[in-house]
DNA sequence: TAGGTGCACTAGTCGGGATAGTACACCTAG
DNA sequence: CTAGGTGTACTATCCCGACTAGTGCACCTA
């Protein structure tokens, strides 16, 4: 259900929030969806189980999803809404991206082509 | 000539070869331009001396800039070069934000203004 | 009651980044 | 020649975040 990389500089309990979040916009996850348990996982991946917790809690602050004592995790129904509320964060870094690659002489052609190609491959045109 | 976020997660060592690799892209550092040297940049930026000669050794390594012992350090003549040739790699991590971008319902038209107006604010469409 | 769940807390480990300080070889200007 | 600037190397140390280890507690279900 995760993969994780211990070696990336990105911290393990944001890769597997990174993860979900991308499970939860692809409609994998859908509401109400239960997690595994934060032990369950933590034998699965190897992972202590407070580095499970710590990314569970995070989600739980973000409202992403809610916990219920004694019974689990679960996606919350105004989850993707928040995600997709939250994307728009993303523009800047990538407008900062696209002016590096600018300045790196990528032609402009080339950025629309992989953009066009990302939009292409999936159906999302208009959202 | 540098500015130093010292809370930002970017090593501060990364940042200073970060925007030196800018400002030799953008033609404002041409080659054989003398650098700063490690100890009044270290007074400047107020960073310790080490922090500033492990980014310059590494710039040193990667061939951008080159150093003559008891002189100083000079933006070398292939540093352009060199640059544009490394850009490319930015494509990916490019790409993955794209996509992200796009699961998260921001519609292509919106990215390629992005890519268009930074393209025409600089002058670079045929490089 | 037993076993699962989330959750809180403390302590410790570990690695990378940054600092502090020293020392050396080199070149230039005076 | 000397003084002061340069790059370079090296060790020791600190700091902080991520992560691990372990325990305990309240809660719910079967």
């Amino acid at each position: 259900m995760f993969r994780i990389d211990p070696l990336s500089r990105q911290p393990v309990y944001e890769q597997l929030i990174d993860q979900l979040e991308k499970l939860v916009l692809t409609g994998l996850l859908p509401a109400e969806t239960q997690l595994p348990s934060v032990r369950s996982l933590s034998l699965e991946l190897k992972i202590n189980p407070n580095t499970i917790q710590k990314a569970y809690s995070e989600l739980d602050t973000r409202g992403i999803i809610y916990s219920v004592p004694g019974i689990g995790c679960f996606i919350s129904p105004q989850a993707v809404d928040l995600l997709k509320t939250h994307a728009r964060q993303k523009l800047t870094p990538f407008c900062t991206l696209a002016a590096e690659l600018a300045l790196g002489g990528v032609k402009q052609e080339e950025l629309v082509a992989c953009i066009e190609k990302i939009y292409k491959e999936r159906g999302l045109p208009n959202d």
